[in-house]
DNA sequence: AGCACGCCGACT
DNA sequence: GTCGGCGTGCTC
């Protein structure tokens, strides 16, 4: 019996599998999907088994030394998912496992992650005799159970227990237990849906058993959970499972109480809050097929979960589904593979689609389904546009005089705000009045932000950090001057100008520590502070009641981020954040400052006009040759010589004009920005493309040839 | 990724 | 004459 193994180094060369003997002993216990520990080379290295065969391998093998665990395989649809991934992203198929698992079950890993056991005890049938007052004290513990754990019982009296142990009266029983528990929590009983609601709810039902895929575009505040909730009891009911996916932000203590108090048993969660060992547990229960619903971030969608009957995307258009580092994989090409797999619909949830997905819908490849309704009947928030360029004559250079009387307005009636300023750190630029000097990164040329609290520099691309010093290092003047507004020094601001209110930051740097995100919220959601201000994590999925207000502080700074998604991205955060305002009964108010308030997306935000902006922004898509007009890949060349490095891009241009036809637009090259990222200079081509081939093969061919040169690497992003 | 093999310069 | 620089190529 031989085994084709891939085994796990990170090295594209040798993505490829090898062939192995299985020793007799191990011949009955072999599975495919297993992990081995194999010799190769002069080393040991562990690998997945990918083929059981008996054909006599015509070249010299080695045998297979162990396997690695007995009970995990990776079951047939996982090994065809990480092929698929593979092809999707252009990656290794050893990194397309090891992205699939967690990583105390992946090939190579150096966790020390155990199974966790309890011990119980057990009453042994046994004729009536004396006991001693201690052995009575522990034989009481069994009054309304016939098992109970041993460390209760160890508690009443260690030598007993050892007694009753030794003499049979009792025995012990060991399981292993799952370290990760649901918060007991009240069942919540099923609410009434709305007309709409109950049509969406419908509408989806009628797909069940077929793959189809389903926009359920709803208003912020429409009640898609309920929908989700009431579709997975359906499935659950067929005897299905569901898998369900938000984006890190959204996997509040809120939503998921809502699934557990719902479904009570067999979910499964998983994020980016676990540890090593919780993760490892959350992956087998579900491999064990112990689940039936699995909420998760991306990667959860890669959960070993069987018997689908649905998949749901929540935030369809959330940037957190497109994995940025390699793999470079969106976890929706995955959704749409498995939902064909398992024949099962796939809702794409969001009150503001992406254009591809709206496009598709609108085109009928989606079924559109839309709810325009609040479901608690809510009036959507007021929206006010502010000129800060207006403002700026009145000196009021951070808070508008209209937001800063709104907000006391809201402090009086004890009514909690929201501020949204998307970018963290203090101030933007430290230079010298003097001598000009400038605080750049020593990798990277760019400028560093500073960080009061800490009195540090930091890079925002590659992490150095420095302690900022006293005088200008250059000229040693006293001079050092902060330019641009972070959320650290809008924090210190609000606190000078609103010294009653209490005031709670978020943002990377207050919920760097396992659990500070939830408790960020649970202290806000209880009413203990008055204004919270974060970056982009305050604006998505909350539901706070009580907050009646909500600012953003610079609309420009999503508004002109040089990415053609910058439109798109800036309309969904705004009505996101709008969105938080006034769930209750009480109506809302958002304030928008910005220097452009007659700029289109801002008006749609006003408007409140999905389909306004929609409309604006496919116009400018097509005549710019955007997604979904076009779809878009981009080439990065790196490498730390700079003449090598051009040569090299150089060639690929050329390359890339001789294999393609001209209906594929290629642009560039030109430089990244920044050109100088972490000591590596960068360069970047983009294609523009209708049809994925022969494209994708091409650039198969060219990833091929940049394996072998190590002096610059390739790295090709498919965007979406 | 590692590690061996192998072909050229600098040296006890 | 030998030590060791790291370019190239292989690992079932």
């Amino acid at each position: 019996m031989y085994v084709d193994v891939l085994v796990e180094i990170k090295n594209k060369q040798i993505d490829r599998t090898f062939t192995y003997l299985v020793p007799l002993s191990l011949q009955d216990k072999i599975k495919l999907g297993m992990i081995v520990k194999v010799p190769f080379g002069s080393k040991q290295v562990e690998g997945y088994v990918l083929k059981i065969t008996n054909e006599v391998a015509n070249i010299k093998v080695k045998e297979i030394i162990g396997i690695k665990n007995e009970d995990i395989n990776l079951n047939q649809e996982l090994l065809e998912l990480g092929k698929f991934l593979q092809e999707e992203s252009l990656c290794s198929l050893s990194s397309a496992y090891a992205t699939m698992l967690p990583k105390a079950i992946k090939a190579k890993n150096n966790t020390n992650v155990k199974k966790k056991y309890v011990t119980y005890l057990v009453k042994n049938e046994f004729l009536e005799k004396k006991f001693s007052k201690a052995q009575i004290e522990v034989l009481k513990l069994f009054v309304d159970k016939d098992k109970i754990l041993k460390k209760d019982a160890l508690l009443v009296s260690q030598s007993a227990v050892k007694t009753l142990l030794n003499k049979k009266i009792l025995k012990e029983e060991t399981k292993e237990i799952y370290r990760y528990n649901f918060k007991k929590v009240e069942p919540d009983e099923k609410k009434k849906l709305t007309l709409e609601q109950e049509k969406a709810y419908l509408k989806i039902k009628s797909y069940l058993g077929s793959n189809k895929t389903i926009l359920l575009h709803g208003v912020t505040g429409s009640g898609k959970t309920e929908v989700y909730l009431q579709i997975i009891e359906q499935v659950i009911n067929n005897g299905q499972t569901a898998l369900v996916l938000v984006p890190e932000i959204s996997l509040t203590p809120q939503f998921v109480e809502r699934f557990s108090a719902r479904f009570n048993k067999g979910i499964a969660l998983l994020h980016s809050g676990l540890s090593d060992g919780e993760r490892y547990d959350e992956w087998r229960r579900i491999n064990a097929g112990d689940v039936k619903i699995v909420i998760g971030v991306r990667s959860a969608i890669f959960a070993p979960l069987t018997n689908i009957g649905i998949i749901i995307f929540d935030e369809e258009h959330s940037l957190s589904y497109k994995q940025e580092n390699n793999p470079k994989y969106h976890a929706l090409a995955i959704a749409l593979k498995r939902s064909k797999t398992w024949n099962c619909p796939l809702v794409l949830g969001s009150a503001t689609p992406s254009l591809n997905t709206i496009s598709r819908a609108l085109k009928k490849v989606y079924e559109y389904v839309p709810i325009i309704k609040r479901a608690n009947g809510g009036d959507l928030p007021l929206i006010t546009l502010v000129d800060m360029s207006e403002e700026m004559k009145h000196n009021h250079l951070i808070l508008s005089r209209a937001l800063e009387s709104e907000i006391n307005k809201c402090l009086e009636k004890k009514e909690q705000i929201v501020l949204l300023l998307n970018r963290r750190g203090h101030s933007l630029i430290v230079t010298c009045s003097n001598c000009g000097y400038t605080y750049t990164c020593s990798n990277c040329d760019i400028t560093l932000t500073y960080h009061k609290n800490k009195n540090q520099l930091r890079c925002h691309y590659c992490g150095y950090t420095i302690y900022k010093d006293k005088v200008c290092p250059k000229c040693h003047e006293d001079a050092l001057n902060y330019y641009g507004l972070g959320t650290e020094k809008l924090e210190e601001y609000l606190h000078k100008i609103f010294p009653q209110a209490k005031i709670l930051r978020m943002d990377a740097d207050t919920t760097q520590n396992k659990g500070k995100y939830e408790e960020i919220i649970d202290t806000f959601y209880k009413g203990n502070y008055d204004i919270l201000l974060g970056t982009q994590m305050v604006s998505k999925g909350l539901d706070f009641p009580n907050v009646t207000l909500v600012g953003i502080i610079n609309a420009d700074n999503a508004l002109f981020m040089p990415d053609y998604k910058s439109n798109e991205n800036t309309f969904s955060l705004l009505m996101q954040a709008s969105g938080r305002a006034g769930r209750a009964k009480k109506k809302g108010h958002v304030i928008i400052q910005s220097f452009n308030i007659t700029h289109p997306v801002l008006q749609c935000v006003k408007e409140n006009n999905y389909f306004k902006f929609f409309k604006y922004e496919m116009n400018l898509r097509k005549i710019l040759k955007y997604p979904p007009y076009y779809f878009l890949v981009q080439l990065k060349l790196k490498g730390r010589n700079y003449e090598i490095l051009t040569q090299e891009i150089k060639k690929i241009k050329y390359y890339l004009d001789e294999k393609l036809d001209n209906d594929v637009i290629i642009l560039g090259p030109a430089t990244s920005n920044p050109f100088f990222i972490n000591n590596y200079y960068q360069y970047e081509i983009l294609i523009k493309y209708k049809k994925i081939e022969p494209l994708k093969t091409i650039l198969k061919q060219l990833d091929s040839l940049y394996v072998v040169k190590n002096n610059v690497s390739l790295d090709i992003d498919f965007f979406y």
